[in-house]
DNA sequence: CTGTTAGCGCATTCAC
DNA sequence: GTGAATGCGCTAACAG
């Protein structure tokens, strides 16, 4: 068996108590003390049972979750993981819980902080907004003592313990390069929908996109940015335009969402090259219709787990392994996609 | 506070140990008694937790996994997984053991099979070799009730209770669609490299390879399986005189190991538009080199922790949920490359 | 068939 | 400064 507290106790030849303080670095031990039951600690090369520790500190730690309101699919599955990972936290001792704030409203994020807060929270993720008044409530909220984590999209400014999601200029060059390699010789240019340019992550995106595309040995001309507001109909709009002003357009990528207007308009045209971000229904059923030729993709259920991870580890005071935290940017084409999610997908991988 | 069973029994007005054989299943209950602690349970929404009880049982999960000997990369990523695995799977009171086997002796893999069922193991996972003998052994391991998976690479009628590994047509299917789009009009045949046709994940990978470049609106040849035994300097042989014997050769599909034979014989050919598979330190050298375009991937540690959460559950006679066990087929290209890995990666996804 | 009791490994009062 | 005792939620003998 694996050596435990009482074992250490005994070689040491003090307490439980006095093992207990050691191990959780509390005062009131004597240095020779401490130095006698770390090296029995380390002798019997003992390791902590976490799950017995949570299960006598009975502590539990509520974490909000905020996150924009509103249809944008890839956020309504968030939210749902979100959830789901809520039921399957009785384990890790956390309650979840989730609030929606209207989108891009920075005002309204900002007072969910606040409310987050004074609530009894152990921790906060939130989907951020770049804004100040939004760097300023996650100051507050961190100089209460609650750790904070972005999610999805970064506002490295606020002073945030930790950004959960991708690296959004690696995904739009990942973009970038597949396009380019996908049109290969054929000429025409590309364009590119975004929701909004005033959003971080989507800034980082097309900046990413036109690094790889004018890396690539053919030239070819990006046209200007379309802004879709993340919204369907807006999206089906500028698609709808671009389409009847462009003949010759040989792909398109869309780094935001709305991507249910966009297939809407390009209405059975597999000629264009598409690309686009977050596996959705729409963007799934597009990808099998050949409409969309490639999505990029952050998991969302990865992305919960991680948050839980980290806001858990900052609550005890612990350490990150970021590299241990990095979310990857999958790539799905019509071959290699996942089975539809079911009923209760996922739980550690 | 979430329900425990205290309050189910004093709701069901029964004792704790009445609970507990109605939640483990036990027999000794009459039908009465089980159905009123059902109700409780239901009316309070009681969860178990877990953790709090695989304390209580005490009980270790012996888990022996079996891979092959030798060099290729993959596998030894993969026992480095399963070591990593078992230093951390404490809390999940399970105890990970790796056994090696020379690659392809279905005798000597038999053998481990047989050892690993007559030592005290709970659960047993084996890349397969697609043999009678082995199946015969892992027959014998499932009638003396000890749980088998097969890891990678399958084998279906052995009666194994779970598969943990890739769809290998799919993944096929994902080479050469990604193939033919890189290469889009470019004239040239391309050429496969596989381990051996003996073993079902390359057979298969093979399949939907062909599939794919036959449903491509251009048709381009598929030369002759070449035979590279997963071995670097029979792979590096048969892609020199593949070269020499085929000038305008526009694609390489890499199927299985001994990948660095392959690079090495490429040397610096980065015209060829070449897939393999598994991210190894050989593969994504190569890939930030410009000399393989893409690498298909399968996670070694997910299909490690899956094949753990699987045979625990085996073990137990708990069910398992196969949508959440898949393992995905991962794209990577030079784009979306994730950070090298460090030291200790990984703990959830 | 059902209930009592004693831990699993650890954290935490409260004494000394 | 240090130690003894109690309990977290659950399981497993052992009684009845």
């Amino acid at each position: 068996m694996r050596p435990t507290v009482h074992d250490i106790a005994e070689s040491a030849g003090v307490s439980l108590a006095t093992v207990d303080r050691v191990l959780n670095d509390r005062p009131g031990v004597r240095a020779v003390t401490r130095a006698k039951v770390e090296a029995a600690i380390a002798a019997l090369g003992y390791v902590r049972d976490v799950a017995a520790a949570n299960l006598a500190k009975g502590r539990v730690y509520p974490l909000v979750f905020i996150v924009p309101a509103g249809e944008n699919p890839f956020m309504r599955a968030l939210e749902a993981e979100i959830r789901r990972a809520g039921r399957h936290s009785a384990a890790e001792r956390t309650r979840l819980s989730v609030v929606t704030v209207p989108v891009f409203d920075a005002a309204a994020l900002a007072a969910a902080i606040d409310a987050a807060a004074v609530s009894d929270a152990a921790g906060i993720a939130a989907v951020a907004v770049d804004a100040p008044e939004v760097a300023a409530a996650i100051g507050r909220a961190r100089e209460a003592g609650i750790p904070v984590v972005t999610l999805v999209s970064d506002l490295a400014a606020s002073g945030r313990d930790h950004f959960v999601g991708v690296d959004n200029i690696a995904a739009g060059r990942t973009a970038g390069s597949l396009m380019g390699r996908f049109l290969g010789g054929r000429p025409g240019p590309v364009a590119v929908l975004a929701g909004s340019m005033r959003v971080r992550d989507h800034r980082d995106r097309l900046e990413g996109f036109l690094a790889a595309m004018a890396a690539m040995p053919v030239h070819r001309a990006v046209l200007p940015v379309l802004e879709g507001q993340d919204d369907p109909a807006v999206s089906q709009e500028r698609i709808a335009g671009l389409l009847a002003a462009v003949p010759d357009l040989a792909g398109l990528y869309s780094l935001g969402a709305g991507n249910s207007g966009l297939v809407a308009a390009l209405a059975g045209r597999s000629d264009i090259c598409v690309i686009a971000h977050e596996l959705t229904a729409d963007t799934r059923a597009a990808l099998e219709a050949g409409v969309i030729d490639a999505v990029l993709n952050q998991d969302a259920g990865h992305e919960v787990r991680s948050a839980v991870r980290v806001l858990r580890a900052k609550a005890d005071g612990l350490p990150v392994i970021a590299a241990q935290e990095r979310i990857r940017i999958d790539i799905f084409i019509r071959d290699n996609l996942p089975p539809a999610a079911e009923e209760e997908p996922h739980q550690g991988d």
